[in-house]
DNA sequence: TTGTACGCGTTATCAG
DNA sequence: CTGATAACGCGTACAA
């Protein structure tokens, strides 16, 4: 167990044991002790101009050597409003995750909100008590990220609507029905479309796809664009070329070692694309193993264009669907939205691949057909 | 701009535009609707046994009519406590501190806590800003995380005293003064002495450092634990064997070229010691654009035991420094605090080294002396 | 320029 | 078993 390998001891002796938590001092004892009223203390804390300055001085030295603060929850109460907003989303370990909660965090606290992260399970139904918890902490507008729309999250639009009496909704995710809220995604096509048709470019005909799950809707959805985009070209969608699997690196080195090995040698695509640079990595990983010189025996591509996309050998082409600036956009309307009449509407942002040298792009490398 | 990029437009005609925000319902509402009064509503909810059924169902009919759900923040008003941790640190989308808080909020959530994450940046004194909002919501415990011992943290004293009259605050990092608070960090000389005894062990005697800055307190630490332990084994202290720079890959990339740069081919150091596994993710890219091989010519070891050390090339030899299990810790005994009287304490725990390939330790390699 | 008094939504105490 | 009612700490009309 842990406690096993770790020391432990007191520190302090006892004379010196930390204070007692003291009793809360409040706006009353504030002005008892300044010899005004509450509403007095009110205004010099809100800097209300209707303060004879010698009262101002004089009220608001006592707050300094009492080091007060105002209870946020009174406040709350009273205004109705916490000046708070919630990010609901999986798996804050996931950097694309990351990214968005990242930038909403900095847009927030730019216009002077605080952010409250929620983590719930991909694929799941959205549990009644966050939803009872963002209602009853009075947020100011929440920003679900992540497979939201997914088909298995039953009770789904309940939740939606229930939310939407209390506060402005922003979703993160390709909606699958006509949604009522902010709904901010990128663009699934243009995510197949680019690494399918650079490839294309770079003479490679046998295209593979690997991760991503079924279970989850846009996830699948990633998948089909990928096989129209295979049609489009008039390449060979052959379903051998489309293995299914988790979203992290083991699943990247299984995905390739189950589709090579299930298929004779010549069949083998020339060049495969990954659900997310996780995967990628996995799978470069394996394909070396395997013996396979990247990117002359195999080219690769990603997706999310992580941090460490110029760090694999060889750097990583990936495709960037922005995040950040979708987390950005949430937050604005959702600010936007808090005054006045929620108008719901979609935004799309286009992704973008960024080239670096897995499929060989750089060197002038050019697949013979 | 963002916007030329983005697709915008509504969504519903204006007939099934979004209801308006509901005006609140309160206990009052349930209370009047049910016939009863506000306290047998409390009842109710919280599950007092002393209700008569017949009178219970027909009060829990109304709340799921009307959705009602109890205002937390007349609750906290009421109680005092807001079942919420605060966790403040640096970067949440540094892997290290990602792994802190997703563990602590995980032990919170548990325990029917909720976590509140705070991002400060590293090296600055506590925003004052910061404290009131900590106490002004009434957190139930805090935990900091990152250098906040750190000696340009001014004011830092002030802060956790302040802090500490209102809720038992933990940290994270090794202490540099007798802290009176509860104090959870990693062993940092094992976390030195692992990797330089490892290496030792191998049979390589010119050992070098990068990374860190001296500007951070605990981060020079490591670096003067690493010192100690070279000249514990007779082995070359060089300063030019230890290159300050920052803490990404790209600082990695940098520290090894100036290095090496610096040194003539025969002073090379045979094994690097990164300060953590972003910067060996760019010194292995940097090694091998120099025609390096890993780890024939030069072996390296990281530090965090991150996601992807298993799939670099070679895969990263780290040193583990259980960040969840310190998190989890925390927040046990944050939580074990807030009922009796706060008893200050110092908990360490040993650093683990993990090896990979990096070193060329799996490969039965022994450096010759 | 300042003070009084009420409401915000709950829970807890005390009677009944 | 159930109902008044008093806090909880603050902001804000309304008065002075």
């Amino acid at each position: 167990m842990l406690y096993n390998q770790i020391i432990k001891h007191a520190a302090l002796p006892a004379a010196e044991r930390p204070s007692p938590m003291h009793k809360k001092v409040t706006i009353y004892d504030i002005a008892r002790e300044a010899g005004v009223s509450t509403a007095t203390v009110t205004r010099v804390v809100s800097g209300n101009p209707s303060v004879k300055p010698a009262t101002r001085e004089k009220v608001q030295r006592v707050i300094d050597a009492y080091a007060y603060t105002p209870s946020a929850s009174a406040q709350q109460l009273e205004r109705g409003q916490s000046k708070t907003l919630a990010v609901v989303m999986p798996e804050i370990s996931n950097p694309y995750f990351n990214s968005i909660f990242t930038a909403a965090y900095e847009e927030a606290e730019a216009n002077g909100y605080s952010t409250w992260l929620f983590q719930i399970q991909e694929n799941k139904p959205i549990p009644r008590e966050l939803v009872d918890l963002l209602i009853g902490r009075s947020m100011d507008g929440v920003i679900f990220a992540g497979g939201i729309w997914s088909t298995a999250r039953s009770g789904l639009s309940e939740a939606l609507s229930r939310l939407k009496h209390h506060m402005p909704v922003a979703t993160i995710c390709p909606p699958t029905m006509q949604p009522d809220c902010i709904c901010i995604h990128s663009d699934l096509v243009s995510c197949s479309r680019l690494p399918v048709r650079h490839l294309h470019a770079l003479g490679h005909r046998r295209i593979a796809f690997i991760g991503g799950s079924m279970h989850l809707r846009d996830n699948s959805k990633r998948g089909e664009n990928f096989l129209e985009e295979l049609r489009a070209l008039d390449l060979p969608d052959d379903p051998a070329y489309h293995v299914d699997s988790g979203f992290d690196a083991e699943s990247g080195e299984r995905a390739v070692l189950r589709m090579l090995s299930g298929l004779e040698k010549k069949r083998w695509p020339t060049a495969i694309i990954a659900f997310n640079d996780l995967m990628a990595l996995g799978a470069i990983k394996q394909l070396k193993q395997m013996g396979l010189r990247l990117p002359d025996d195999m080219a690769i591509i990603g997706c999310d264009n992580q941090f460490f996309c110029p760090y694999t050998d060889p750097p990583l082409t990936s495709v960037d669907l922005h995040p950040a600036e979708l987390a950005q956009s949430a937050v604005r309307e959702l600010l936007v939205a808090r005054e006045g009449t929620a108008k719901p509407f979609t935004m799309m942002r286009e992704a973008t691949l960024i080239v670096r040298e897995s499929c060989g792009a750089r060197l002038g490398y050019q697949k013979r057909t």
